[in-house]
Parts: structure tokens; sequence; C-alpha cells
DNA sequence: GCCAACGTTGGC
DNA sequence: GCCAACGTTGGC
């Protein structure tokens, strides 16, 4: 069991969107970093909880939580197969040429809502010292998909969003 | 829109 | 295997 902190562009989906989603679970289509694949398709494990995190925009932050409910399969819009949701490789911009459906390079796993919380944004979570070694927050990071650990999870549900 | 930081690519 | 050039991320 481990915690995690996922990125999302609310313009492509938010977390009001997991909420009505069907089976309120959506696809995490689009990672393109080897080490973010390798959390999503080695370490994580359904159940594992993480926080939904919106990225982007005036005021990033942590938007509630959603549950890993899926083993790893293939990014289907890696592919850009006219069948899919893309049309051509032109208009997908997740569409990785080196990539093949026999040997697929990006994997992901499907997320469920289970709540919004409080919007808690990212210089909030900077100001507490209790997170000062929060992945997340570390000079550089550019990962869409980080671990939390058990006491910076314990801090944010509990304190910061009084769950 | 800027730009710092980082990841990837590809020539050698 | 090195590393310069390039592309991308993402906060501001």
């Amino acid at each position: 069991m481990q915690y995690w902190l996922m990125k999302s562009e609310p313009d492509e989906v938010s977390i009001d969107d997991l909420a009505v989603a069907p089976k309120q679970t959506v696809p995490w289509f689009g990672v393109r970093n080897y080490q973010a694949r390798n959390f999503m398709r080695d370490t994580m494990q359904i159940g594992d909880l993480a926080f939904f995190y919106h990225s982007g925009g005036a005021a990033p932050g942590i938007a509630g939580i959603c549950e890993v409910c899926s083993e790893p399969y293939p990014d289907p819009t890696q592919f850009a197969a006219p069948q899919r949701d893309f049309p051509s490789a032109a208009v997908n911009p997740y569409f990785d040429p080196k990539s093949s459906p026999d040997k697929p390079r990006w994997w992901l796993r499907d997320v469920r809502f289970v709540n919004k919380s409080r919007y808690i944004p990212l210089a909030e979570l900077r100001a507490h010292p209790e997170l000062a070694n929060m992945r997340l927050l570390a000079r550089g990071n550019r990962l869409s998909i980080t671990p939390v650990s058990d006491a910076e999870w314990a801090f944010i549900t509990q304190e910061l969003m009084g769950q």
C-alpha cells in the first residue's frame, strides 16, 4: 500500500470530470515520462490512494482523492489508431511513433473517484514545514506522478482536509 | 508568455 | 557512453 499524487490538467480531466465519469473511473492516459510510467505500471497496486492534483492555471493544487482501480494496461492513445479516440496522429498529441501494439511503451491504470476535497493550493502546501520533503515540492520536480509518504498523507488528509 | 529545470534524442 | 541540442513541463 502506497500513497501517490497524480497531476492532471483540469481542462483535460478534472476532479469533477472524474466524479461524473462512467463508474466514476477514468484511464490515466498521456503519461510520457519513464519514471512516472514505472511508478504506475510497476509500483502501484489496486487500492492505492492518490491525491488528485490540478496542474497549470492560476492556482495549481490538490482537488481531491482517487483510488487506483485496475491493473496496468497499454495506453491506447500512444497508437493513434483511426478507430480509437483520435482520428489521426496529427491531432493526437499522445501518439508515439516508436510504440506499437505488440510492444507498447506507455502503460496506464484506471483511477476511481473517492472524494472531492477543499481545494488546497500549491502555495499552501509549501507553507507547511511538515511537508518540506514532499516530492511534489522538490526543486525542479516535473514528475506527474509522485509518491507521498504515510506522514504526508496523514497530515494533508487530517490537518488540511479535516478528514 | 517567460523561463528554469529537467528529460530525451542522436551524432560521434 | 558522452554530451550538446532540443523539447517539454509547469509555476509564475
